[in-house]
DNA sequence: ACCTGAACACCGTTCAAGT
DNA sequence: ACCTGAACACCGTTCAAGT
């Protein structure tokens, strides 16, 4: 009940859990003094800006990643970890998406930390050189670009219209896409947290694969006379 | 000079060349109606509201979109293309990755001529059922998640600052990941035009081999007695 | 049918003033 | 040092009123 003094710490608290309820665009600086039973204002002394404040309590999120650091496990498997351990985060903070696309200065410890790790992983795996970050980056990109596809479809809140309701009505507009209502009428009769995560581990595996075969193509020229 | 009468294909290119222009902060309902040379509130009439303006505004963008529709390309070049045409839309206009991060409900019909493409061309490739969709989708979330990291970096105006004196900036907070210094190192005294090129191009052709393993490991199954 | 002007309920941010 | 209250310049949207 007693109102304590505020510091930076319980403002990015605040400010995640108030993201993680309600969204991005329920984060005003109004409401959240409210929140912190303060005023608008009070925040600017602890966080400077509200951009800033979204960039702490993304990092503050990604803090949360358990990053396997065994080196016993296979590369193959850490990777596919981390960008399972990745994705789960993403979609469990479906505002972070946004966030990212909306305030772009987003550069804390806690991401530089998660940076790291996907490097030494690749290192493992054998890559060297900008392999190093081109590998990074496209498990990053993937994982980005599906959590982003995840946290678009899901904001139906309005359960009452069913997904096959929402075919019905679009239908008329695939006539000239036969595979498209095709597919669509597939996927609207499957569970969408099974679709969701069988298309990423699809994905997932497509690209370790992918990988793997740069790494085979690598030691080919390694050892031209094997 | 004569301000002719207002309708939606005017609405919706003044909001492209407003947001091609100046980004998606600088599109409001105002500065709209400035260029446009109306009130602000001409464009509920023909829009319904600025969420809906921005997914039209999405749509006429993949119109642009230049589908390789010929059979006789190979998938994989195809794909490629494909996927190279949607990137180059994306990096071309900046604020797309976050408009759709913003205003999700975004479905129009360029949106769905392109997803029924890249669905073809799967389906040329010899995929068949979900695996269609999975592919797709791995292509579509890689390319997305791309762009969003390219759109990402691309924000500092201010050229006075140079990436080695951003380097320079950063290199205390890198103390305990010296291979993330190396790695940002290497990349800051690169071009960062290659760079992105050459990073879309290696997570692309990862994707791609990835899936060719997939088809491989499916015609193993379909004749074990080969 | 199409558009305007005024109004409403919000924003992020600043800044003098308090303690 | 930390916080408040009032103020500023903005938003998206609605709606009666105009033509």
């Amino acid at each position: 009940m007693a109102t304590e003094r505020l510091d930076r710490g319980r403002v990015i608290d605040a400010a995640v859990a108030l993201l993680d309820a309600e969204g991005l665009d329920a984060l005003s600086t109004r409401r959240l003094g409210a929140v912190l039973q303060a005023s608008a204002n009070a925040m600017y002394w602890h966080v400077g800006s509200k951009d800033n404040l979204v960039g702490l309590a993304a990092d503050a999120v990604f803090a949360e990643l358990e990053l396997n650091t065994d080196d016993n496990t296979s590369w193959r498997e850490r990777l596919a970890a981390t960008a399972r351990e990745l994705r789960t985060m993403f979609t469990g903070h479906s505002w972070l998406t946004s966030a990212f696309a909306a305030y772009p200065n987003t550069q804390g410890p806690a991401l530089r930390r998660f940076q790291n790790h996907l490097l030494v992983v690749c290192r493992q795996a054998g890559f060297e050189g900008f392999d190093l970050d081109w590998a990074g980056a496209t498990v990053f990109s993937f994982v980005i670009g599906d959590a982003w596809g995840q946290t678009q479809s899901s904001t139906p809140d309005d359960s009452s219209i069913t997904t096959v309701d929402l075919l019905e009505q679009v239908k008329p507009d695939l006539a000239d896409y036969p595979l498209l209502l095709e597919r669509y009428t597939a996927l609207s009769n499957a569970d969408p947290a099974v679709v969701n995560n069988t298309s990423f581990e699809f994905g997932l595996c497509t690209l370790l694969d992918g990988l793997q075969a740069h790494l085979d193509h690598q030691d080919d020229k390694a050892q031209p006379d094997a």
